[in-house]
DNA sequence: TTGAGCGTAGTGGTCAGACCACTGAGCTGA
DNA sequence: TCAGCTCAGTGGTCTGACCACTACGCTCAA
């Protein structure tokens, strides 16, 4: 059975690229579980003689799938199916983060506010003495250095651990793109300069303070603070 | 300058293969602004010269930000930066969707209901009244047919004007995703076949009240609610 | 018997050049 | 004036060649 629905009585349409055609192949031989997470593909050479298009076109098929996080190309061994999890998936959410400016920055900080703190919440009621200990680590950590890129480096991981405790992955996948480096090096550079240091680390203690009393509803209203701060920050920013 | 910083003493480190670096280069040129949203980048051909590699790798270059929704080639014509919207951006996002299985599909949609019952929070806040308009149309259009595809339509049509009332085109964006066509048919499916029609329709009108009586902890409520049904549904049919 | 080292077949990565399909701007002529 | 045509330029596709790397099996000395 082909993937599309008959809607003419042609048989091969022919719509859109023939490269677009074999994406969309692929994606659906996924789909219907006729490929497994972790599974080999035919080679290049082969899948192209399959799908009756050139190895370049094919290639660029597998290129975008690659850059989606569906499949992984290994030189020399083969082409294999990622496990499809959350992180394989969500790596280009980035992307997103990297190339918005303007009024998207502000929409994404609100989207990161909204999950972070439902996550800092969860984590409040859900995190081991375990995963608390690696939290106050990076807390730690951020305190006794001056170096900017360190306090970025222990800022991120901070939260990150924090976010790995409420024990969604999907949600900890997102939250990491919303995060990535390159995106919060572009906001944070202006809100630390203007001395944001002091209360940075009044509201990470506050964090700190809830999840270690397991209060959730705390854990919450500390986390939307602390993100609600920088997007007030940038949305004033903007207006000027 | 180079992106990278000079880790080696060497000029080119000559990381990864030549399309990634290709990849790398062009959305650096985005990112720091040298190409303007909309803009029309050199031809594949021109572009191959300019960083000293094949039309080949060029073209798979292009197709990996093609899929991600930062470029748009117009055959015969060139190939132009998108206006790097959220719409734009987050269009892959429902590639996620489609791929995700089980206890994924789980997290998924706890993400979404805790996004969904905050863009109907603020929908309720804010919404006018032509958008509000909109949205008892596509209910009583829900109401008046008994074609589950339609239904089906209408449904996510309903959520959509909703979510467009508040705001967040990121957010609408991200949510647009995590209810994409297939991905809903996949689990409303198995979910409507169990009768969930009748609660359905309760939830919705529970929705559209919070909505006319412009009160958000009552539209977060009935939105977390709805979400919550199918998560909950979801999660059974895992256990057994 | 064992294991380090060496081939080698097969795979993805890259390149070059050719032709096709489509677009759009300029020319032509009624 | 403008409908229609022409054609240079652009992305889309194909072919075939070679390079870089991996994995596996073979060899051969310990």
């Amino acid at each position: 059975m082909d993937e599309a629905l008959p809607r003419q009585t042609e048989p091969a349409p022919q719509k859109g690229t023939v490269t677009q055609r074999a994406i969309e192949q692929i994606k659906a031989m996924i789909g219907e579980g006729r490929l497994e997470p972790g599974a080999r593909l035919p080679t290049e050479r082969e899948l192209a003689v399959q799908l009756g298009i050139s190895r370049s076109s094919m290639r660029e098929a597998i290129r975008a799938l690659t850059v989606l996080g569906v499949l992984e190309a290994r030189h020399g061994s083969g082409i294999y199916v990622t496990q499809l999890e959350a992180g394989d998936l969500l790596e280009t959410f980035g992307v997103v983060a990297d190339l918005s400016r303007g009024p998207q920055l502000v929409e994404l900080l609100e989207v990161r506010r909204i999950l972070e703190s439902t996550a800092t919440a969860l984590a409040a009621a859900r995190i081991t003495p375990g995963e608390l200990a690696e939290v106050e680590k990076h807390l730690a950590a951020m305190h006794a250095t001056d170096d900017p890129e360190e306090i970025l480096s222990h800022d991120l991981a901070f939260h990150r651990a924090i976010v790995a405790a409420a024990g969604n992955d999907t949600m900890a996948a997102i939250l990491e793109g919303l995060s990535s480096r390159t995106f919060r090096a572009r906001v944070w550079r202006g809100y630390q300069e203007e001395g944001a240091f002091a209360r940075t680390r009044r509201e990470h203690a506050a964090i700190h303070r809830a999840l270690v009393a397991h209060d959730p509803e705390a854990a919450r209203a500390a986390a939307a603070a602390h993100v609600g701060e920088v997007e007030e920050w940038l949305r004033t920013q903007l207006r000027q």
